[in-house]
DNA sequence: TATGAATTGGTATTTTCAATGCCTATTCAT
DNA sequence: ATGAATAGGCATTGAAAATACCAATTCATA
């Protein structure tokens, strides 16, 4: 189970956005700060663009910031914008051109869809104001650690470096 | 957020496998309805095999079947075991190799492991008994569809072809 | 007890597709 | 006009999927 690198780094622009909303910072900026090609980041920023989750500005003193305050923005409906046409398996994100023998009489898409479901709503109890940081950190928090009940990999807690 | 094929593959034999537990299945066969390469499917067995999910037989009348009763494997754990070391975002994956320039103070991981961990529970409410799938299937039942609350990328509800 | 057929196990190769980076054109503000 | 930003196209890279091939093992039977 694994969200695309695009969705990732949308994610983290956001968290960069967040922590300044009123300002327009500039992609070049945000950029650099995540260690990522302008270029690359210009699509991420065109796709959240179209979507009315973040206004831009061209020309000078130009930029782009949030369209609505950090409050008000789910995390999980986040997620479901990055992510647009990936679907869980193969099935869902492209059901015509679909091989899957076991299609119509599988009891298992309804519980992915669920699971999907409940993903969702987990991360929807936050909103970009809970994860807001700001371009030049403290170095205050770091992320507290929820319990995992199964085994997939979890990274280990990153101390905050010397 | 998407499952690799292995996984997919992975669950779907394992619906098979549960509709018939007592009877040594062979992988031709179950490579063949999957439509899917046998050696390729082999790999998956194997994975399983070493995990002590289901038992192999080698020479005539060999195969394969499970290794406990269906009703006692739940999804979650299932799909947690298949997807092994696939992290959700890649400094899950490979926390050592990250490039993340927000390691240290991100507080978004926390909310992305809480997430996955609804995820799994969510799917741990079912067993592989709920989605056992005869080789030769009745025509009967179609997959219930469970609202997804977000606008991630649903199939629809397939017909049961002409 | 040999022998052969059937089956799993392991390794290497090809193919496919997502992800990335670079380049150019266009638009807007001053 | 000029500088700063978006917008889109194209080539390259990389990882994962799928396939093919060979080796090892086991059972059934003569």
């Amino acid at each position: 189970m694994r969200l695309s690198n695009f969705t990732d780094y949308g994610l983290r622009m956001l968290m960069l956005l967040a922590a300044d909303p009123e300002r327009g910072t500039s992609s070049a900026e945000l950029a650099s700060t995540l260690a990522l090609s302008r270029n690359h980041l210009a699509k991420i920023i065109q796709h959240l663009s179209q979507a009315g989750m973040v206004e831009t500005k061209r020309g000078g003193n130009g930029g782009l910031r949030l369209a609505k305050p950090p409050q008000q923005v789910r995390l999980g409906a986040l997620v479901a914008l990055l992510e647009q046409d990936r679907g869980l398996v193969a099935c869902f994100a492209d059901p015509s051109a679909n091989g899957c023998t076991l299609s119509g009489q599988c009891r298992l898409k309804a519980r992915l869809r669920a699971g999907e479901a409940a993903f969702l709503a987990e991360l929807d109890r936050s909103t970009l104001a809970d994860i807001a940081l700001p371009l030049q950190p403290t170095a205050s928090d770091a992320s507290q650690a929820l319990p995992s009940t199964h085994a997939l990999p979890s990274a280990q807690v990153e101390s905050a470096g010397p």
